[in-house]
DNA sequence: TCGCAACGGTATCTTTTGATACCATTACCC
DNA sequence: GGGTAATGGTATCAAAAGATACCGTTGCGA
């Protein structure tokens, strides 16, 4: 299978030819480790990366906490990225690869110029600002109005969904940080819901049961 | 003073003689009193309003409470409109005139076509989007770090700011409802600011000082 | 002027969450 | 093997916020 092809069956949205053309002449594959930092806070944005396989975090840093913004699966790209680049910005957070990732690295020249030209660009741009927004909200609806122990239980059979595993693999710790909340609040609603057999903790993982 | 001429000082960022004419070719200016629905929840999108004057205030309800997303401003428009917009979707919340209002409406059909045309129409869209991601980031990171008393506080600094004056005409109880909390909640901390010399309370009225 | 609805003050009690502290276990590097 | 950091279990206490209840005031229309 060649380049185009295994990059246009994950981008399958994109439909035009020429678009398709442009892509492979002017974009590039990198592949991050695990761990790795893709865009650092306060660095201007070069590219638009749109993940092809693996996840990335995005998140910003504040003070002794950070807040997780949304994560970026494959087929999509991070607005803040994009966003900074119509602007000429900063970006305001930070990109880490959750596990090795590819990414498809677009110049930010092309992307106002592609919006003009292809539909399937244009709508591309305005689906991610749109799903960035409508996630927002949801979580933000969630922490206003929901108790932290369902926001956990939410979290855990989401990540079940998208990684099609019983076995969640974080600490407590990290939960904490995702959340927003603290370590022994996570532990004493974790052991509230294994006592209610609602799962099994391991050390740093979970099994939904 | 035309028409033209009136509108286009507040949409100065409207730079292109051809979409200025367009904009006056193909649109229309509403008034709405204060009160008024402009957008029902469920309704599909046929305009896109673009406020002049007045403003207009965004919000989903959910069973008994509402959650206030945004306000609409002079020049800006409603981004959950736009959105419905290219999805050709039902609006997912309600738009309401603070006060008596006044909005340009654009036919819905236009908005896409003039992205490709207009780059000063462009960036408003992909400024609307962003701004308003920011400002629920904004008011996200309020709700899931700060503690209630200063978000009441931030919420009437605020309107003192936008209206330009010390009396803040609200209830305790709608209060309650722009924050999410309940009106107990509200008239305690009040009560405390006003003991603390910060602020007056009149009937449906806080003075702040 | 009577009645009702909106507004708001306050007390009491409960629940949720956070803060702190201390200890046990596990993994892993030197 | 010993030291150390990460992990997590648990107890105790405090603070924040919500729920409920009850009452007084104000405004307004019938």
């Amino acid at each position: 299978m060649t380049l185009a092809t295994e990059i246009f069956k994950i981008l399958h949205f994109i439909s035009e030819k020429a678009l398709r053309e442009e892509i492979m002449e002017h974009c590039k594959v990198l592949t991050f480790q695990k761990g790795e930092t893709i865009v650092r806070e306060g660095e201007y944005v070069k590219v638009l990366p749109i993940v092809l396989s693996g996840h990335i975090r995005v998140f910003q840093a504040k003070e002794d906490r950070e807040i997780l913004l949304y994560y970026v699966d494959p087929s999509q790209t991070c607005m803040m990225s994009l966003s900074a680049c119509f602007y000429n910005h900063k970006s305001p957070s930070q990109a880490v690869a959750v596990s090795e990732t590819k990414i498809l690295a677009i110049p930010t020249r092309f992307i106002t110029q592609w919006q003009k030209e292809y539909n399937s660009w244009n709508t591309f741009v305005i689906k991610t600002f749109r799903n960035r927004y409508d996630e927002l909200l949801e979580t933000f609806e969630s922490v206003a109005f929901d108790h932290i122990d369902k926001r956990v239980l939410e979290y855990l059979t989401q990540r079940k969904t998208k990684e099609d595993s019983s076995f969640i693999q974080i600490s407590h710790q990290q939960l904490a940080y995702e959340l927003g909340t603290t370590r022994v609040v996570i532990s004493r609603i974790l052991k509230q819901f294994e006592l209610d057999g609602l799962l099994k903790l391991h050390r740093a993982e979970i099994e939904l049961l």
